[in-house]
DNA sequence: TATTAGTCAATAAG
DNA sequence: CTTATTGACTAATA
């Protein structure tokens, strides 16, 4: 399946491992056929409200035609998002910086139907608070690692129902592991915790949430509250460690990405894919809905990039979906599910 | 104009 | 239902 790890080094060679032979450039063929039509551009104008709130926003703006352009692509989506876009260090109750150019240039029209824009109000209002309060800093760095990928070794398992049971590894793990993973930890300042351990409750009350909103359209303001308010005790992490260590041999392959600002980061694309179908897999996240909610792309898109990641360097436009699967593979998991939760929701009010 | 990149959407495959 | 494939189409480049 996609336990490519050992490919990194030979794959980049050939863009991707499969389409590879047949057909020299995946797609791009030459056809004539044509139909399709759809193609509008259906952004309006409001997206916002939670963004503003956190980010102090000033950039999104909504509307390619009237305001003008800055990122067309991402509207809507954008919104959802970019409360963890790119600021990276930031502190934690200041409104956060000024994430104006959010992720570097980009552009491109995008001329896609869905996104409708949605009109969160109140819903919004909610969760924005607790993503200020939630908002964690994860500096940069890429120490999530930790449980990162194991494709399908434990997808067997469940979810980690023991909150706080788990101390094993605790604090040993994570610089260990920060350690192990050198040349992609790179730097020293990384504050590596920010994924700490609530893994596990988040999972759950995601997921929970996921439900109650689906099935009453409601939404759990409780469980929500719960979430952000996160309990202090931070069990950092547990996992085997020793296994995962020992595996870790894949550093994944270029490693040291450059860290995580907002900017010039490299990301690999190969780790990145992995990581994602592995969190994805943990949390149940059809990637339907990810890719749709978190990246504003369509699940046959996000299928073909997990599988085959085209190394960062070959990439052009398309960095902007790494980028973004990269974001929320930084932040904080109550802060990713929210992300995605809330995306629904709006989407689903539309 | 020909290529290349990035996607979507339909649909095949699990 | 979820994921994988792939033909078609657009925009950006060469």
């Amino acid at each position: 399946m996609e336990l490519t790890m050992e490919n990194i080094g030979n794959m980049h060679g050939v863009s991707h491992s499969q389409t590879g032979d047949l057909m020299n450039s995946s797609h791009g063929r030459p056809s004539s056929a044509s139909h399709r039509n759809l193609v509008s551009h259906g952004r309006s104008a409001m997206v916002s409200s939670m963004a503003s709130i956190l980010e102090g926003a000033g950039e999104y703006r909504a509307d390619p035609a009237l305001s003008g352009h800055l990122h067309p692509a991402m509207t809507m989506c954008e919104s959802g998002m970019s409360l963890s876009n790119t600021y990276t260090t930031l502190t934690p109750l200041q409104h956060l910086p000024p994430i104006s150019s959010v992720s570097d240039k980009f552009h491109h029209p995008h001329p896609h139907p869905h996104h409708h824009a949605a009109h969160q109000r109140l819903a919004t209002g909610n969760v924005s608070g607790s993503f200020t309060l939630m908002r964690d800093d994860r500096g940069l760095a890429s120490m999530s690692n930790l449980y990162g990928h194991y494709p399908k070794d434990m997808s067997g398992m469940g979810p980690p129902l023991s909150p706080l049971s788990n101390g094993l590894g605790s604090l040993h793990n994570s610089q260990q592991t920060l350690s192990a993973y050198g040349p992609s930890a790179h730097l020293a300042n990384d504050k590596m915790l920010s994924t700490g351990g609530f893994e596990s409750h988040a999972a759950m009350l995601s997921r929970g949430e996921e439900h109650l909103a689906r099935s009453l359209g409601g939404h759990g303001h409780g469980m929500i509250s719960n979430l952000n308010g996160m309990h202090p005790h931070s069990h950092l992490h547990s996992q085997a460690n020793g296994s995962m260590l020992s595996e870790r041999d894949r550093h994944a392959a270029g490693a040291g990405q450059g860290g995580g600002s907002g900017q010039v980061e490299e990301i690999n694309t190969k780790e990145v894919a992995q990581r994602i179908t592995a969190e994805l897999k943990r949390y149940s996240i059809p990637q339907a809905i990810f890719a749709q909610r978190i990246l504003c792309r369509s699940q046959g898109t996000l299928s073909d990039l997990l599988r085959n990641p085209k190394p960062w360097s070959k990439l052009k436009s398309g960095r902007e979906t790494f980028r973004r699967m990269w974001k929320w593979l930084q932040e904080p998991e109550f802060q990713r599910m929210s992300a995605l939760r809330l995306a629904g929701l709006l989407y689903r009010y539309v």
